[in-house]
Parts: structure tokens; C-alpha cells; sequence
DNA sequence: CATGGGATTGACT
DNA sequence: GTCAATCCCATGC
């Protein structure tokens, strides 16, 4: 995939051990990949993140498409910040802002892997099954109790942080496919996934699919 | 000010 | 596979 190293080196760590803001400065495709293995941390509950999409202000998918609104501000400011707005009237959505400031771009995290507080996210779901706390973007931010009011907040200082892969991870390919419940730009392989994660929302892509069958 | 669409999920057929 | 639930906000009258 991308350049690891070179990606090790520009996405600088703030003192505690977040991804800083130059991790975030870089293509938005670049960032999606890299985050794949991160782990996103809010109070007591911790997951890796094993799937993404990367959207850009260039395409119609995403929401800086059309320009500069106070819904989107937070997409075309520094890099780093979450992006966090509710979908279809229901779940709040995860994103991290991407590219310079002046460019709207963002990755949504799509699914974790629980790691760590997997009884409260039990609880704040509802379910027993591991699969089903963090398999799908509004399922992990019910699980990680991760709400409107979160837009804007800084994934370096928290409250909700994320932290850079576990040594390995650089080494692992990508499996990309197209975007999933968009009806413009659809064609775009911009989605990833971790190969062989138990937690990847649906529709799985194909070539996780070969990979899980027996 | 009214309307409509959307980066989803879970229950049901 | 189909579909309803339900809310923010962009757009247009």
C-alpha cells in the first residue's frame, strides 16, 4: 500500500501518544488506509479501527461538496478534528478531519474491533455478541458513547483520541472497495478494510469474503 | 417557513 | 431482500 515509513514519519505523535494534526494533514486516501490497526479510545471503552472511507470536497459524496455551510465548517478546518453529524435522523457518525486546512475532507470510521471497556459497550448496545458492539459506523458510536457534541473536538486531546497502530500494522494490505449506502460517486474504491476482521460492517467485500469462507 | 434527502440499523418477509 | 424510524440542515418558495 502506501509508504509506511514515510508515513510513520509525517504523522507526528503529541505527548500522549495521539496521532497529531500532521498525521491528518496528508491525502485523505493516505490517512484512511494508515488509520486501519489505530485505536479510537473514549472514557473507559477502546476499539481498532478495522474499516474506513476516505471523502474528499471533490466528489459529491461528501458533505464539502457543496462548500463553505455551517454544517461543513468543521470539515474545511484543521485537520484532526472530529466530524461528527447524525445520519438518517438516527446515529451519530465518526469522522476525522483531513488535508490542510482550506480543503474539506474526512475519513469515517466504519468499524472497530472492541479492545478494551467491552462490557460497557455491551451495555450501551444492548448485545452480547462481540461481532455486533462496533460492526458498522453508528453501532461503534453507541458503543462508545460518542454523540453530537462531540463535533470539533480535537482526536489529539480528547475526550475521544485516537492512537497510533500496534507495531505490524504497516505491513498489512488493505482490502479496498466501493462506499457503502451512497448514491453519488458510488464508483469510487474508497472504502477499506482490514483483511480477516471479525467486526467489518456489510456489505463485506468480496475479497473478505473469500478469506472467512471455512 | 416547508420540504426532502441522507456516509444506517434492526426487524421482518 | 424490503422497510420504517427519525433528525439535521440545505434548498427553494
Amino acid at each position: 500500500m502506501t509508504a509506511p515509513e514515510a508515513s510513520r514519519d509525517a504523522g507526528a505523535r503529541s505527548p500522549d501518544l495521539s496521532l497529531g494534526a500532521t498525521f491528518y494533514a496528508r491525502p485523505v486516501l493516505d490517512v484512511a488506509r494508515d488509520l486501519l490497526g489505530c485505536v479510537v479510545r473514549h472514557g473507559d471503552s477502546a476499539g481498532v479501527i478495522v474499516e474506513t472511507e476516505a471523502y474528499h470536497q471533490a466528489e459529491a459524496a461528501c458533505h464539502a461538496h457543496v462548500g463553505l455551510t455551517p454544517r461543513t465548517h468543521i470539515l474545511f478546518g484543521p485537520p484532526g478534528l472530529a466530524y461528527v453529524y447524525r445520519s438518517y435522523g438516527i446515529h451519530a457518525l465518526l469522522n476525522a478531519v483531513c488535508e490542510p486546512e482550506g480543503v474539506g475532507a474526512a475519513v469515517l470510521i466504519r468499524a472497530l474491533e472492541p479492545l478494551e471497556g467491552v462490557d460497557a459497550m455491551r451495555a450501551r448496545r444492548g448485545l452480547e455478541r462481540l461481532e455486533d458492539l462496533c460492526s458498522g459506523p453508528g453501532k461503534l458510536t453507541q458503543a462508545l458513547d460518542i454523540e453530537l457534541e462531540f463535533n470539533g473536538s480535537d482526536l489529539a486531546a480528547g475526550p475521544i483520541r485516537i492512537e497510533p497502530a500496534a507495531p505490524g500494522w504497516e505491513e498489512i494490505e488493505p482490502v479496498a472497495g466501493p462506499r457503502i449506502g451512497i448514491t453519488k460517486a458510488a464508483e469510487l474504491p474508497w472504502r477499506f478494510c482490514a483483511p480477516g476482521a471479525r467486526s467489518v460492517s456489510r456489505p463485506r467485500p468480496p475479497a473478505l469474503r473469500v478469506l472467512r469462507t471455512r
